[in-house]
DNA sequence: TACCTCCACGTTTTT
DNA sequence: CGTGGAGGTA
């Protein structure tokens, strides 16, 4: 017995030895997911069934895609290149490099990221003359996608209305521009992929045979083009293992789908669904209540956690006065458990939306508390980064337009919107691009000798790097862009130029770990019936852009010091802490009352709480406060539902169980005292909990008028907000 | 061209 | 309340 199977459970062994037909895996939060796909890769090679070569295994993030292939190092004693592990974009963007005369690409096509998308998007619609007041760019870029990751390009979408006819004249001319520019978004990426595979036959074939194996993370996050994207590649011959955790689904608002888990058992014809349900994370009253929760929902495939553990501590609810009050408490029991020796970065403060960090991030700073905020802007995506990569595309392809228009005048060179909007009227004339227009017929005059100016710097840093090694590139192009120079003499700038210092070093990371690596691999051994396959030699420097767009780096604020964890329940998918704060829980907030009215929208939210609950090991916290602040005004909110649901012998009730002038509402009284006593409107006061024989419970929020005119507005869980006559309302207290 | 003021807006996010 | 984008002015 191979010694890689040694510890698994039952379940994840069987797993693991699958025979050759394809699986689905309903795996559990903390149930050793990776480790079962990394296994099984690792099993499939060591007893000798299939060759590296044969094997492909699709995530959805970097992260992910980096932790499986050094689990298979560790484990194999093999070179892992030759295998394709990645994420759908990564692999699709190796193939379409492999074959991108069949793709119809420039082999050096550029990757655009949703900013760049975005920036297209409106110069497209600008060309066409679209009212963008009528039409907001950023729904046409979301029209754009929506379809292409349901498969569908402009002439396969109808118009249903005189609204979705524009939208479609927009996606039809951005694709023709894409094509014109040599530049693909992500979507793109996917779908061309998609079409290649399925217009030619040959390579179809040829990837199908080769790849046996497919294994498949998060296979509940797939969208629909994803899942046709799978299906296309395995064709009749190759299985797929599919694991994922319905449960789990977070991210149907931006497209997945987890009914393909349904749709896949069905059309890969799987008999038995694997259960992994052996949680080797939490304590057994974290699952409990997580389990429970969970039970609420009426879509699932079902499952039930449990762990061989105790039962460990109570989960603890604390109802705070206030967001301050929830703040500080959150604070004071922070030091506690630091004192206790739990690290800081052991624990987690989790919130619904971004906007709660604020309060949050405001008493950690003023206590000296260090702290880490997930989800900032990430190195990639900055300006002065953006900038510079925009020389490098433009270095590598002219006819980006995107490019050109970003760094044209940027450091100003006097190339106003004026001639700006000359150089475009010509190529739009020509039907060429920016770059060319500005070569062959510049606009006279100063203008003229101005965009002359700024070819000449393009050119010449085209010859100077040409050759070089690609960080002496990229430190060639800050400097002679002017870039540096330009941030040098900004009054905020030192930042901006040690990220354009840290672009180089990140160049020669890139050339020194495994950039072009994946390019190369398969020229090795693989049995190929395309010679592109054999011999792909891809530019250090368009690698290196590919890798930018793919990768923008941390989502995370600097590492370093040992740093409490602050981060929305989305970013905490695939983590565990210690400790667990989950802030907020407020109907409105969590859930949130914009997922009510979607379909399946409270369902969506209950499983993000349920993510949020199983990222605890050992200890859960679960807060909400009876006054917020939110967008200028305060709000009275109910406790979530959520917590409701959670069996009440479970929980430790600590803070007010019951709103008190005293301590309720400290900013509620600034509005509700204004004669130094409590407003009371017909024995009713602002914040109180109510109960209404029609809309069940709320809280009063505002009231105005008073004896027969009296009205207040109750804010009702299930019903939201609504005013009603005092008079004829029978509001009862609580 | 740079700065400033006003206004609108305000889930979740990876590639 | 805070931010970010757009538009106007020096």
């Amino acid at each position: 017995m191979s010694q890689v199977l040694e510890g698994l459970n039952p379940e994840q062994l069987e797993a693991v030895t699958l025979p050759h037909s394809s699986a689905l895996i309903l795996a559990g939060a903390g149930s050793g997911k990776t480790r079962v796909l990394t296994t099984r890769i690792a099993w499939l090679i060591q007893t000798g069934q299939v060759s590296p070569l044969a094997i492909i295994a699709v995530t959805f993030t970097n992260k992910a895609a980096r932790e499986m292939l050094t689990r298979i190092s560790a484990m194999l004693p093999i070179n892992t290149r030759g295998m394709w592990v990645g994420t759908f974009h990564g692999l699709c963007n190796r193939m379409l490099r492999a074959h991108h005369r069949e793709a119809e690409l420039p082999q050096a096509f550029q990757i655009l990221d949703s900013a760049d998308q975005l920036s297209m998007v409106k110069r497209v619609m600008r060309g066409l003359g679209v009212d963008d007041e009528k039409y907001p760019p950023r729904q046409a870029q979301y029209f754009i996608n929506a379809n292409k990751e349901e498969g569908l390009r402009a002439p396969a979408v109808e118009a249903v209305d005189d609204f979705s006819r524009h939208l479609l004249d927009v996606y039809a001319a951005y694709d023709a521009q894409c094509n014109r520019e040599g530049v693909v978004d992500f979507a793109e990426l996917l779908l061309r992929c998609f079409e290649l595979l399925q217009n030619n036959e040959l390579l179809r074939t040829h990837y199908q045979s080769r790849f046996k194996h497919i294994l498949v993370d998060e296979f509940q996050d797939t969208n629909r083009l994803q899942y046709l994207w799978l299906k296309l590649l395995a064709g009749s011959t190759s299985t797929i293992i599919a694991v994922g955790d319905d449960d789990q689904s977070i991210y149907a608002f931006r497209g997945a789908r987890s009914g393909n888990m349904l749709e896949f058992e069905h059309d890969f014809g799987v008999g038995k669904v694997i259960k992994l349900e052996q949680n080797y994370r939490s304590h057994g009253n974290i699952l409990d209540a997580a389990n429970a929760l969970i039970r609420n929902n009426r879509a699932r495939l079902g499952k039930n956690l449990w762990t061989a553990e105790g039962k460990g501590e109570p989960l603890r609810l604390y109802e705070a006065a206030t967001d301050v009050d929830e703040a500080a408490y959150i604070l004071e029991e922070v030091r506690a458990l630091q004192g206790d020796g739990v690290g800081l970065s052991d624990m987690a403060l989790l919130y619904r939306s971004n906007a709660q960090s604020r309060v949050l991030e405001h008493a950690l700073f003023n206590a000296a508390i260090p702290y880490r905020v997930y989800g900032g802007l990430r190195f990639f995506e900055r300006q002065e980064i953006k900038h510079a990569l925009a020389y490098l595309r433009l270095i590598a392809n002219p006819e980006d337009d995107g490019a050109m228009l970003r760094v044209i005048n940027f450091p100003t060179r006097g190339i106003g919107n004026r001639t700006l909007e000359q150089l475009q009227a010509g190529a739009l004339n020509s039907g060429s691009s920016l770059w060319h227009s500005a070569c062959s017929n510049p606009p006279a005059g100063r203008a003229g000798s101005a965009i002359a100016a700024f070819v000449r710097v393009i050119e010449s840093m085209r010859n100077a790097t040409e050759g070089l090694p690609l960080p002496e590139v990229v430190e060639h192009v800050i400097e002679a862009s002017g870039l540096v120079n330009h941030y040098r003499k900004e009054r905020e700038g030192a930042d901006r130029v040690e990220n354009l210092e840290e672009l180089v070093n990140a160049a020669a990371a890139f050339v020194a770990e495994e950039g072009l690596a994946v390019y190369e691999a398969d020229s090795a051994n693989a049995p190929t019936t395309n010679a592109d396959e054999q011999a792909i030699e891809l530019e250090p420097l368009t690698a290196f852009l590919a890798h930018a767009s793919l990768e923008a780096g941390e989502n995370q604020a600097a590492a370093g010091a040992d740093a409490l964890q602050l981060m929305t329940v989305h970013s905490a998918k695939g983590l565990e802490f210690h400790t667990v704060f989950i802030s907020g829980l407020e109907e409105g907030l969590f859930p949130h009352e914009n997922s009510l009215n979607e379909e399946g929208g409270l369902e969506e939210e209950r499983r993000l709480m349920y993510v949020a609950m199983t990222r605890a090991r050992r200890r859960l916290y679960l807060s909400h406060a009876q006054t917020r602040m939110l967008h200028g005004q305060t709000r009275y909110n109910v406790a979530s539902r959520f917590l409701d649901e959670v069996p009440q012998e479970l929980l430790k009730r600590l803070g007010a169980a019951v709103p008190s002038l005293a301590t309720g509402f400290a900013s509620g009284e600034v509005m509700s005292r204004q004669r130094g006593k409590p407003v009371t409107v017909g024995g009713f006061r602002i914040g109180q909990h109510v109960l209404h024989p029609k809309f069940g419970s709320g809280v009063i929020v505002q009231a105005e008028g008073s004896g027969g005119d009296a009205r207040v507005q109750v804010n009702f869980r299930d019903d939201g907000l609504k005013w009603l006559a005092l008079e004829y309302a029978k509001l009862l207290p609580v």
